[in-house]
DNA sequence: CTTAGATAGTTCGCATGCGAAATAAATTGA
DNA sequence: TCAATTTATTTCGCATGCGAACTATCTAAG
């Protein structure tokens, strides 16, 4: 329980996600979809057509965070904007042909991260990492607090 | 095993530490000290005067990374830049007494950190995600790989 | 000694994403 | 109906950090 290897904690975290995001990268030059770009392929792929505020909310993003992201994927031709027909401040976000494919292609990268991910832990062991992170969340929620 | 849960892995370990950092900075609006910031106060905590590719190592930056916060903490009088006396090419880090007080209060802000990232886990779930979030380090290393 | 390489940092352009403020459209209330 | 408020998104300035290319210095080899 010494203090150092909690603060080492903090570290390891940073460290992880960032190796991560930039293997992501790395592994994509032709398509050139990182990883928060995957991220919304992916939700587009389970529900095209979204408000840009629900693929943020799908991926903890706030709003200037899609916003960006929605540019670069449009610039790049993997998603396309289109007006709410009900409601003129929205916008839904709908997968292009290009980007269709790229999903598929990120599909295919998650399956080797995800390999390496779990690669040497247990079932049970994965569990609690998932459970530790997923708690942070609610540890370091977005809003105010005390 | 559904590949549903490792997708989330991924997703799961990139906000969280999106709200940690979020979280670190918000809690020093004053001082204006980040995570990353907090980092290098830290090292310089421990090893002042370190050449800048050292730091770099340390944290896990490459040259651009400590280069651009190096400048940014300077900017804010946390630290200083002073040429190696042995090698031209090289620079030394040291803290100024700002840079102390606030290497001080980022200890003390750490330490509320350390208490959320392990509430409500045994220390040998902590062992497991601090392997997990290690073994990150070897599976997606930054140079070239297969 | 001089040149070829290695090494330390910097710079540039980029992606990511925040907080704060702005814009514009929808909704609510008097 | 019409102002006040809420909501969806954008924009701005910022911090973070990468890869690639550059600069400057140091080291090694002939």
């Amino acid at each position: 329980m010494s203090p150092r290897r909690e603060h080492r904690l903090v570290f390891l975290l940073t460290v992880a996600q960032r190796r991560l995001q930039r293997w992501m990268a790395a592994r994509s030059p032709h398509t050139g979809v990182t990883a928060a770009q995957s991220g919304l392929l992916f939700v587009l792929g389970q529900r095209d057509g979204v408000l840009m505020g629900e693929a943020g909310a799908a991926l903890d993003l706030g709003p200037p965070g899609i916003s960006g992201l929605v540019d670069r994927m449009t610039a790049a031709n993997l998603i396309e904007r289109r007006a709410d027909p009900d409601d003129g401040r929205a916008w839904r976000l709908w997968l292009t042909p290009a980007g269709r494919a790229a999903m598929a292609q990120s599909k295919a990268g998650l399956a080797d991260v995800n390999a390496r991910l779990t690669e040497g832990f247990t079932d049970a062991e994965i569990d609690v990492v998932a459970r530790w992170l997923t708690t942070m969340q609610s540890r370091f929620p977005k809003g105010e607090d005390e």
